[in-house]
DNA sequence: TCTGGGGTCCTAGGACCC
DNA sequence: TCTGGGGTCCTAGGACCC
């Protein structure tokens, strides 16, 4: 067996442990830049807030029924994640982190098991620790644990818990789940499969695998073969290095200067590169690329993009800055109006698969030995307390109105209780 | 006025090899 | 008329995920 736990509205749960007034209000936290609604309370959705509406979009609804809106404040659900994860670990030898609010439970040997009560005391249990409410579905492969998950949000009685194992439950459930509810099923594949009359995850199960295989190659047939309960779907509990690294942001306005510009892409460089060292990679190959707005479509569009290999493979500040302003420098277009950009590290390989030339060994030891001192600093003392100067002392000019304190991470936002 | 960010895997086709 | 056969590697784009 397998077990999905699930944050439930993860990034609004988060906000509301330190605003407890705000449970059974409708919340909505925004994407970057104060976009999108990417987080809903129950209430936000019973609004009608769709997933990824534009704020301006909904100001109205946010403004009728007064709706709390916070900008994404991605420390502090960071560190609720880890919070969530370190009771899940409790429960099981092997966790695998899916995503920042998912991850899945390897129960695999446990044999006996009421993993009903597992469920539901794991869902309670974190609740209490943590302050999130999540959902616990337990089921013979990842996908049919995915379902009996999502079961938990519809069905309160459920208590946050859900063993879905025999098999008529299993297609009572199913005849009930939507096509596009099924985890591997897109937005491409739902309308060919109603097309076929495909309308539930049971109509699904029951197509030919054949056919299956041929209008949906081999990521269809194990979806396919999840649903008949046959595992096809790996379990990877330990995390792989990541094989591409972005960092890229939307302007709170148009920038027009390169060298305002350039400090910009600095700080994803900056970020890129910490992000690089924290895994122990180093990258060969980086990308920059700047973009204006692409709603703008009476405007003329430019999309700049320009992709270097690196001489020596690296996870250096200085040397990824240097590198990503070269780069942008080259694709800069005088009096374009910049909305986006970013800064892609590709080609990493591990650290020490690294073989030093023997005319670079000396900078590379120098520049590593340096940026072990800074991460040093920076884990301390705060974030961006040593910078690279070419980045500007600022912060990246994204908008964020309405972001709550970063309770948890840093001591000097924490409120003063009188 | 205002529209997110960051990943993975699979596949088809081209380049290139003997 | 007829034009080999078989392989690998790389890349771009599609589809999907949260």
């Amino acid at each position: 067996m397998f077990a999905l736990a699930d944050c439930n509205n993860f990034f609004v749960s988060c906000e509301r442990v330190f605003r407890p007034e705000l449970n059974g209000k409708p919340v909505v936290v925004l994407s970057s830049n104060d976009g999108c609604a990417i987080a809903r309370s129950n209430e936000a959705k019973r609004l009608g807030i769709k997933m990824g509406a534009p704020l301006f979009q909904i100001r109205d609804i946010v403004n009728k029924h007064d709706v709390t809106i916070f900008s994404s404040n991605m420390q502090l659900y960071a560190d609720f994640s880890r919070r969530v994860r370190m009771v899940l670990r409790e429960y099981a030898p092997h966790i695998e982190v899916y995503s920042i609010d998912e991850a899945f439970l390897d129960l695999r040997g446990i044999d006996n098991k009421d993993f009903d009560a597992f469920a539901k005391n794991l869902s309670s249990r974190c609740r209490r620790l943590t302050g999130i409410p999540i959902s616990v579905g337990v089921a013979p492969t990842k996908t049919l644990a995915k379902i009996a998950a999502e079961l938990c949000k519809s069905y309160p009685k459920l208590r946050g818990g859900c063993y879905m194992h025999r098999e008529e439950d299993i297609v009572k459930v199913l005849k009930k789940t939507p096509i596009e509810d099924v985890w591997g099923i897109g937005r491409r594949s739902t309308p060919r499969l109603k097309e076929r009359g495909v309308t539930t995850a049971y109509d699904f199960r029951q197509l030919s695998r054949d056919w299956v295989q041929r209008n949906m190659g081999i990521t269809g047939v194990r979806t396919w073969q999840e649903l008949h309960g046959i595992p096809a779907i790996g379990f990877e509990s330990i995390q792989e290095a990541k094989h591409s690294i972005c960092n890229s942001r939307s302007f709170a306005s148009e920038i027009y200067s390169l060298d305002e510009l350039s400090k910009q892409v600095a700080k994803f460089a900056t970020m890129t590169a910490e992000k690089l060292r924290s895994q122990n990679s180093v990258c060969g190959r980086l990308t920059v690329f700047a973009a204006t707005n692409r709603f703008h479509s009476e405007e003329l569009q430019q999309y700049g993009n320009i992709s270097i290999p690196l001489l020596e493979p690296t996870d250096s500040t200085i040397e990824i800055v240097r590198v990503a302003r070269e780069a942008l420098s080259e694709i800069y277009v005088r009096g374009v109006g910049y909305k986006k950009a970013g800064v892609i590290a590709m080609d990493i390989v591990p650290r020490s698969a690294l073989h030093v030339s023997m005319f670079s060994a000396e900078d590379n030891e120098r520049h590593h030995r340096l940026m072990q001192a800074i991460d040093n600093i920076n884990q301390i003392t705060g974030k961006n307390t040593i910078t690279i100067a070419s980045a500007g002392g600022d912060n990246i000019l994204t908008r964020s109105n309405y972001r709550s304190p970063r309770y948890t991470t840093e001591w000097n936002e924490i409120p003063v209780i009188k």
